[in-house]
RNA sequence: GCCGGAGUGGGGGAACGGCAGACCCGGGGGACUUAAAAUCCCCUGCUCGCAAGGGCGUGCGGGUUCGAAUCCCGCCUCCGGCACCA
């Protein structure tokens, strides 16, 4: 016997499933399919352990999968757009595409050498044009469905850099290239309408019953689905309504002021010649700056300042004076609200800080004074002060307040959202192309299908300005119009890699199409993704967008499933030292060095082995030791029998020893519990434990000091290296091949177990005083209630807690435990 | 502040309301060895006890139950998400 020299056993595997085309997979209509697939990473230069974590889990799921008969899909690819790769452009003088590409030659060797079960005829990479060009063909379906839109936006401005800054690119208000403290302005950008589909984002959510509960409160909650009432104030010496989105209609005649956002248009007009508009307009330029500022912060003080009008309740006809605040923000419902003191904290601080007029509209059982509350009431009650609607339960006044805003035309029922439409304007080189032109004549005009790709050009310059080279490169810009064949310039914004993540899901079904971006039959037969695993910090905006184009797809009729992911597993994440692995916490695992050292399959296992995949993982050297152990006892084990179990006779278990039986049941035993640990619950690690239990119980076996049984050890060890199999794949399609089997393990059908085998003629029952322990008594399965009873009462230990009291019943629970309840 | 999730031995983690701590690591002991490593076997929650055995133990305080890590109520701590959302 050889000692387990991982790197040829890895080697040789991984090359002959590669040469005998194991994991290359087509549509077959005689098998059940099974979508398995995992995020695609960024190609971020080489792998991290929360790649190997994730890639382990989905390989496991695929190749039970395969086991189990399931025609499995199971591709990767690479999300390939990004900005690290525009920042290695300029600070290493190397071309994004030549980066990227480096990149992923040498993180696809890494996931090689992994042993995943990937097809990879099927590999995808959204940064190449035979892939992007399929994502501006989607984005021309949403532009002609009036999916598409530009619009101006606020968005993050460094006036040093000359440009636009994601959210993640400010830190703390200032640049993070260059520090310069970040602007507000508005640009011209490119929307999706996913706001249009808010309701069906939010209400399939209950059809997801794969899904942890925990992503789709968070959805929701992003979604942020609010009903109410959106009330008309008439402006007083205007000739026109001030709109305002209210949950609560139920309180209008409490509404004593009223607050527009500091951006607000009617601001404009209300100050306008007025003796404080200079004093207004610099307050606004100081609001415009601190919300910036800290947005975050957790109780920003509320600052307000009186326009000079005022607005008509309409409910009371009362004139009302209209103030701006730094709290009403002009993203949410109108940008204004009617702020009622005595119902809505932030109002009433607001009115407490400039003495405005508190009026309880709503009263509850205690009696609320307006005067002198300090804490707003939110809760339900009876209405007061409010006209004829005196008297009626808060709840019902919502609807009957809002009917009676509606019959004077001043109001509406209404729903109003959280979730914005999509920006997916980036002012960035490294990304799919708009593919839009603007012309002198016809203006913004699509660029035609048929003449897609618009190429990203690839001889640019990269300058540390920030600015997109794509703008300075003029060939790119300067275009005809495709409608009238005049001058035109291209749109130079790209896309927000998320609409590249967005549908590579269903190019994996159809990778090589030229002709469109996948063939509906194809996508029909492998959606939805039966099983799909990734991080859980996509939970919301990756998950979201791509629930919104398969939604808009399968309204467009593209596709047949609206939802792509029947089923999600949400991964932790991997810490050492109970924080999170990070390049600037210096706590980094290298995933080659483990593979070095320990080979793949033992990278797997301990990743598998050492926390259920939902929860954080916390890193463990000693533990990556104790897989590798593991590992090699399996090795010695199998080897130790391998030239002896080449013909054995069948395995007859009904004549088997008593100690051949217990070894038998724990190989049922262990059958039963990986499957149902891999297949209802994910739970990789029980699934490992009870491998190594039956692996433990082999070895007792094999040292005791009988004749071992070759029949029972042949099956047994069979029935190990199976169950093992999708965990380690390499170590065991040797051993099983030095069993003498010639066919590939990964060929092999899953183990059923055999209930039989699982009977057990005795039992331990558990005997109690009181819920305590006390003894245990061994008893044929099918004692008679009566005489465990019995037997039980009689043990002396447990008379010894009996003893001198009364026995007031005794409870039975079958093949478990009796107590003997003694007051 | 709101919404989720989690607190179990020295560490990672197991436990349909029914033997708390499976399995792995660490620690201790034994076998093998000239010796060490590797390997194989046994022990390993705390505490009192020579032992048999007892008591205490799943973040804290209550409750339901014959019986609670598990269910209910009230707290504390940590992690994640959202954050003036009208």
């Amino acid at each position: 016997m050889n000692h387990y020299d991982f790197r040829v056993v890895e080697e040789k595997w991984q090359r002959y499933w590669e040469e005998h085309g194991f994991y290359q997979i087509e549509e077959d209509a005689s098998k059940p399919k099974y979508y398995c697939l995992e995020m695609f990473p960024y190609p971020s230069g080489r792998l991290h352990m929360g790649h190997v974590r994730n890639y382990a889990i989905g390989d496991v799921v695929a190749r039970y999968h395969t086991m189990r008969g399931y025609n499995v899909l199971h591709p990767m690819g690479w999300d390939a757009f990004g900005l690290p790769a525009e920042n290695a452009a300029i600070q290493r003088n190397i071309h994004p595409s030549e980066w990227t590409r480096h990149n992923i030659e040498y993180m696809r060797t890494q996931l090689k050498r992994m042993g995943l079960s990937y097809d990879w005829r099927r590999e995808v990479t959204s940064c190449l044009p035979d892939y992007y060009r399929w994502t501006q063909w989607l984005f021309l379906q949403m532009y002609h469905n009036g999916l598409a839109y530009k619009k101006a936006a606020a968005v993050n401005w460094c006036p040093s850099c000359n440009t636009v800054l994601a959210n993640e690119q400010v830190v703390n208000d200032a640049c993070e290239r260059c520090g310069t403290v970040v602007e507000r302005r508005e640009l011209e950008q490119w929307f999706f309408r996913i706001t249009k589909y808010a309701d069906r984002l939010l209400d399939n959510l209950d059809k997801l019953d794969g899904w942890p509960e925990k992503v789709k409160i968070m959805q929701a909650n992003w979604i942020g689905r609010s009903e109410g009432a959106e009330i008309l104030f008439p402006v007083k010496g205007f000739d026109e309504h001030l709109a305002v989105f209210t949950t609560r209609p139920d309180t209008i005649f409490g509404a004593t002021y009223m607050v527009l956002a500091p951006e607000h248009p009617l601001v404009d007009k209300l100050i306008s010649g007025t003796p404080n508009e200079g004093a207004i307009r610099s307050f606004i330029a100081q609001v415009a700056a601190q919300d910036e500022m800290d947005r975050t912060a957790e109780h920003t003080e509320k600052l307000g300042m009186f326009t000079g009008g005022y607005c008509i309740n309409p409910a009371t006809k009362e004139e009302i004076p209209v103030w701006i605040g730094n709290y009403v923000l002009m993203g949410y419902g109108t940008g204004a609200i009617m702020a009622v003191p005595a119902h809505d904290q932030r109002d009433l601080d607001f009115a407490r800080k400039y003495g405005l007029k508190v009026r309880v509209v709503i009263q509850p059982d205690g009696d609320l004074d307006g005067e002198t509350m300090v804490e707003a009431y939110t809760g339900p009650g009876r209405l007061v002060n409010s006209g004829q609607f005196d008297g009626l339960p808060s709840e019902e006044a919502i609807e009957a307040i809002t009917k009676f805003l509606e019959g004077q035309g001043l109001g509406r029922f209404q729903v109003n959202y959280r979730l914005r439409d999509w920006l997916i304007s980036r002012q960035r080189y490294w990304g799919a192309p708009i593919p839009i032109v603007y012309c002198e004549q016809c203006g913004t005009v699509p660029v035609p299908e048929e003449m897609l790709p618009v190429y990203l050009p690839m001889d640019v310059a990269f300058k540390p300005t920030g600015q997109s080279p794509l703008v300075e490169a003029d060939e790119f810009v300067h275009t005809e119009c495709p409608r009238c064949g005049g001058k035109a310039k291209r749109e130079t914004d790209t896309m927000d890699t998320f609409v590249c993540s967005s549908w590579y899901f269903l190019r994996y079904a159809d990778p090589h199409n030229e002709s469109l971006p996948f063939a509906k039959e194809k996508v029909d037969y492998w959606m939805p993704v039966d099983q799909y695993i990734g991080g859980v910090e996509h939970a919301i905006l990756h998950l979201m967008y791509a629930r919104f184009f398969q939604m808009v797809m399968s309204d467009l009729g593209l596709v047949t499933v609206d939802e792509p992911f029947q089923n999600l597993l949400t991964q932790g994440m991997v810490l050492k030292g109970g924080i999170k692995m990070s390049k600037s916490k210096g706590n980094i695992v290298d995933p080659d060095h483990i593979i070095n050292e320990y080979g793949a399959d033992t990278a797997r296992v301990f990743v598998l082995f050492a926390s259920p995949p939902e929860k954080e993982l916390e890193w463990s050297d000693e533990g990556v030791e104790g897989a590798y152990r593991f590992l090699n006892r399996v090795w010695r084990l199998v080897n130790a029998y391998a030239d002896q179990l080449g013909e054995t006779e069948e395995l007859d278990v009904n004549r088997l020893t008593k100690q051949e039986r217990d070894l038998w049941r724990t190989v049922n035993l262990a059958i039963k519990k990986v499957t149902e640990d891999v297949e209802e619950r994910f739970n990789f690690n029980t699934a490992i434990s009870s491998i190594m239990e039956l692996t433990n119980a082999l070895y007792l076996y094999k040292e005791g000091s009988g004749e071992v049984n070759r029949a029972l050890l042949a099956a047994a060890l069979e029935k190990l290296l199976l169950l093992l199999a999708p965990f380690a794949p390499h170590i065991t399609d040797e051993l099983w091949s030095r069993l003498g089997r010639t066919e590939s393990i990964h060929l092999q059908k899953w183990p059923d177990y055999d209930e039989a085998a699982l009977q057990v003629e005795e039992i331990t029952v558990v005997i109690q005083v009181n819920g305590r322990v006390r003894d245990r008594l061994v008893v044929p399965v099918d004692v008679a209630e009566d005489e465990l009873k019995e037997r039980a009462l009689a043990l002396p230990r447990v008379q010894e807690f009996v003893d001198g009291k009364q026995v007031v019943k005794v409870i039975l629970v079958p093949g478990k435990l009796v107590n003997i309840v003694v007051k």
